[in-house]
RNA sequence: GCCUCCAUAGCUCAGUUGGUUAGAGCGGCGGACUGUUAAUCCGUAGGUCCAAGGUUCAAGUCCUUGUGGAGGCGCCA
């Protein structure tokens, strides 16, 4: 067991004029002298000198770009400009070489393409390094905000016998030969001899186990994975992705705007907070990737300041009755700029036209509330007006929208209805249909999209890039 | 699923109206140097031009199909 101290602590300084054991993989060498080390604990590599004199040739050749090694030494200040503390070794051992003529990563750019082909590998790189430890902080975040709110975490299953979730295409669940199927009398597959003895799949959403956990818990979320087997080919879609659900009790659609808008600056401000090294690279890594782009295609704000712009500033709260009529109104929809026309009140918002509202008119996130009841869920409460539901999406700049949610239809009978006329199967929905027969009470909730988030905070252009190992149409590699 | 673009050395790319033996930088290898910061300097090797078929006297370059990748749209988180 390694117990030697992080890298992160080590360049702290703390430790000055101790003697230190260290481990990690050679990013470095130069002049038969400076290793860089990194151990993956930060961005920063930790400086290794030594006296070529006491080691054979033969083992300086093998401290290469990838070479895992370990570190005794004092820890002193850096004779160097480049670092604030160094290591002068004394005892310098090599537990895993790494052949420079075959290891794909080389001290120098590479494109994000050329490391998805090596997503194993590229968590080695100062980029991934970054995402990576950005995700994990995010992440723990998320749990620390529910925890002192006092949210239960609960587990919904990740294989769903319940296939009215109504979030897109599944992937079935089955232990049934594919080459041979067992069909029943009907000639139709005979479940029953299936492992579960019914269809399952894998679950696109668990916000209704997470609904009967809020009916008893009063404040419960959902962090797991999900899976939707749509035919998406975009740089924000995955088939795999991890999803938070917060599901809260006698709250309204105002209250779930606010906790949803409270969430996204609480864990935004933990990582500026607890990953400014990552942050200033990944900054850095934009602007560099920003110079190849024309002028207008560039971002307004250098990425930190768009995070402190994001939890500094309150998000615009409108109907989309009152989008409807700004887009109306815009210039790209009067001069037919739209490749999709805003015509008139019920049309469904296209991302061109979320694009506009956020990036253009408000310049900032924007929660669009009361859609049309035609082009949302059967769970919504419908308003008063009979039109619209309380739904709620948030958009963000650059990658859309980020967060959906609604107030839920706790009236057993209007959900009914619902259900009715979007054939939504009520026999089947016993289990939900209980929750607004005993103890019915106003909720509500929402659906945030992990890697969205990660790819805001990272400034990632593709959502493949913030997953270690992205699943998408036609990719299950690692 | 639809639209557009791309595929040349390990990586990033150049390659003229189709014309002799396909180039560069980085990386690798050999050497020099030794307080360097993606070290530097000298030397050197490295190619089935994605695949198959076609047009042509001649194809990295043009055409067809396939495969892989990127961007955009739809579905959404």
């Amino acid at each position: 067991m390694n117990n030697n101290i992080s890298i992160k602590k080590l360049l702290t300084g703390t430790q000055k004029g101790e003697n230190v054991k260290v481990d990690g993989w050679v990013r470095t060498f130069r002049n038969n002298q400076f290793i860089a080390l990194n151990d993956g604990s930060t961005i920063n590599n930790l400086q290794i000198v030594i006296d070529y004199n006491d080691y054979e040739d033969s083992f300086l050749k093998r401290i290469n770009p990838g070479t895992a090694i370990g570190v005794e030494g004092e820890l002193v200040e850096s004779l160097g400009k480049g670092q604030s503390v160094e290591i002068k070794a004394s005892k310098l051992e090599i537990y895993g070489d790494s052949d420079p003529e075959k290891y794909p990563l080389q001290p120098k750019r590479h494109s994000l393409e050329f490391l998805r082909e090596i997503a194993h590998l590229r968590f080695r790189t100062n980029t991934f390094g970054a995402i990576f430890r950005v995700r994990n902080s995010l992440s723990f975040a998320i749990h620390k905000f529910f925890n002192e709110r006092d949210f239960v975490y609960m587990h919904t299953p990740i294989i769903t016998g319940s296939d009215a979730e109504g979030a897109g295409e599944m992937f079935k669940v089955t232990t049934l030969e594919l080459e041979n199927i067992p069909l029943n009398d009907n000639g139709n597959v005979d479940y029953k001899q299936d492992f579960f003895e019914k269809p399952t799949n894998l679950t696109v959403s668990g916000q209704l186990e997470a609904e009967l956990g809020a009916m008893a818990f009063s404040k419960v979320y959902t962090f797991g994975p999900t899976f939707r087997a749509e035919n998406s080919n975009t740089s924000r879609h995955l088939a795999e992705f991890w999803m938070v659900e917060p599901e809260i009790a006698f709250a309204d659609i105002n209250d779930d705007m606010d906790l949803a808008e409270d969430l996204l600056k609480y864990v935004i401000n933990y990582v500026l907070e607890n990953n400014t090294g990552d942050l200033k690279f990944l900054e850095q890594r934009l602007i560099q990737e920003e110079k190849q782009k024309p002028q207008n295609e560039r971002s307004e704000m250098p990425l930190i300041e768009k995070l402190n712009f994001v939890v500094g500033n309150k998000f615009e709260r409108l109907t989309y009755t009152e989008a409807i009529d700004i887009l109306l109104r815009s210039k790209p929809n009067k001069k037919k700029k739209f490749k999709f026309v805003i015509e008139k009140w019920g049309a469904d918002l296209q991302s061109e036209h979320e694009r506009y509202l956020v990036e253009k008119h408000f310049k900032k996130p924007v929660i669009l509330t009361d859609y049309p009841k035609d082009i949302k869920a059967f769970y919504m409460k419908v308003n008063q007006d009979n039109e619209t539901v309380r739904a709620m999406d948030i958009l963000f700049p650059g990658i859309g929208e980020i967060v959906g949610g609604s107030q839920r239809e706790e009236r057993y009978d209007v959900l009914v209805d619902r259900m009715n006329e979007m054939n939504v199967p009520a026999e089947e929905m016993q289990w939900y249909l209980d929750l607004r027969r005993y103890g019915s009470a106003e909720h509500a909730g929402f659906g945030l999209g992990f890697e969205r988030l990660v790819q805001f905070v990272t400034g990632m252009g593709n959502i493949r890039d913030v997953i270690p190992f992205p699943r998408y149409p036609g990719n299950a590699r690692f």
